[in-house]
DNA sequence: TCTCTCGGATACATGAACGTATCCGATGCG
DNA sequence: CGCATCGGATACGTTCATGTATCCGAGAGA
């Protein structure tokens, strides 16, 4: 057995280049905005050179998808995990709760809304936009349904209802970004949050 | 009377130019994006050269900045006048009037997008961005309000209100836009605007 | 230890966008 | 009818990002 395949190589050398570049692209187009960042720049922020990039990417724009469905893949699983361990009894605390669990993340909302808004253009990325949004839809909800029906509720129209918690935590999210430091915003997203769970689901006899 | 001041002047060179700037910027920053965006693109659009640009505009973010409010005030007048026609019996019927009356366009939804993200960067583009956020809910809560006295409900908390409607209408016009022509989108839109309105009201007597 | 390969660095040529300084023609006025 | 002015056009130098072609060194395999 000594003489076994050496699986010594966690991280090959291009693995972590790789992901050094990943992982500098999200900060530079927060900071920056998709459309003004360079190559440049994201090498730099990385310790690379730009012969780095090309070696892994061909452009830019690739290099924008790869980050973002890595980031977004990470993010869902997340959520999803500590959505699982969100088992208060009441609705308000498990509401508290699970908004806790989602962080509204001043960086990944710029980034994401410029991914949006590129996605808008190309018919392909909106195709990966949409199938994201709906693996969030589909990881999400099952938490969602199972800690309605511990408080006693039944869920009348589940893909309403995901769609509906998308579209209210996107708006909000906004708000609070635009608002920072605004308990009153905060509060009303939690609020508008019970309010729609609520509408969407009635009481178990 | 014959030596009046002469009024024929309507529209003076340089306003016209500006307007012609203003217009092809937004369709290049819809096109493009916003970081993609040069100049020289919004100049060939306009018929001028860059030399026009630098005499009307001085910066590139100067010219977003105005198209922006230019064309959000008057959507923002468009939507209150349509707001004030709707005069339907039905909740349903109020809804779906409205929501006819607020176009969920493509090309302005991408450009907000991205001068959102533009603003959560910029201090100073941050409240302006509030402070339009706060003209619509003041535009257009009164017409809601008064809708929802002729139908018989009572608003109880105007702000909260204008805040959740504001999200919801944000949180699904990219839905909308991520799954052009689906009818299934369209009706959970109207479904989520109706239950929130029910949500903040009450049934006065 | 020697060698071969792979991954990143270096160097280069090119093109695009910028901002300015200057010029020219149309338009309003006497 | 001629003049002064203003608004847009032209021309220029500069900066900066791009993509490629080539080079070099580290690390794996025999």
């Amino acid at each position: 057995m000594t003489t076994a395949t050496p699986p010594k190589r966690v991280t090959s050398r291009r693995a972590r280049t790789r992901r050094r570049l990943l992982d500098s692209a999200l900060d530079v187009f927060a900071e920056e905005g998709f459309g003004r960042s360079t190559v440049e720049q994201i090498c730099e922020r990385a310790g690379y050179t730009r012969g780095a990039f090309y070696s892994n990417f061909t452009s830019l724009d690739e290099l924008f998808l790869a980050m973002w469905e890595e980031r977004s893949t990470r993010l869902l699983a997340d959520v999803r995990a500590a959505l699982d361990e969100v088992s208060a009894a009441a609705p308000e605390d498990a509401v508290r709760a699970a908004l806790r669990a989602i962080p509204v993340d001043d960086a990944w909302y710029r980034v994401t809304a410029e991914f949006t808004a590129h996605a808008l253009r190309n018919p392909a990325l909106r195709r990966v936009m949409a199938a994201r949004e709906r693996a969030i839809q589909d990881a999400v909800l099952p938490a969602v349904v199972e800690a309605l029906g511990r408080t006693g509720r039944r869920v009348t129209d589940e893909d309403a209802l995901g769609q509906a918690l998308v579209a209210v935590h996107d708006g909000t999210a906004v708000q609070v970004l635009l608002d920072p430091g605004s308990e009153a915003v905060l509060a009303r997203r939690e609020a508008l949050f019970l309010h729609v769970l609520q509408a969407y689901s009635t009481a178990t006899s």
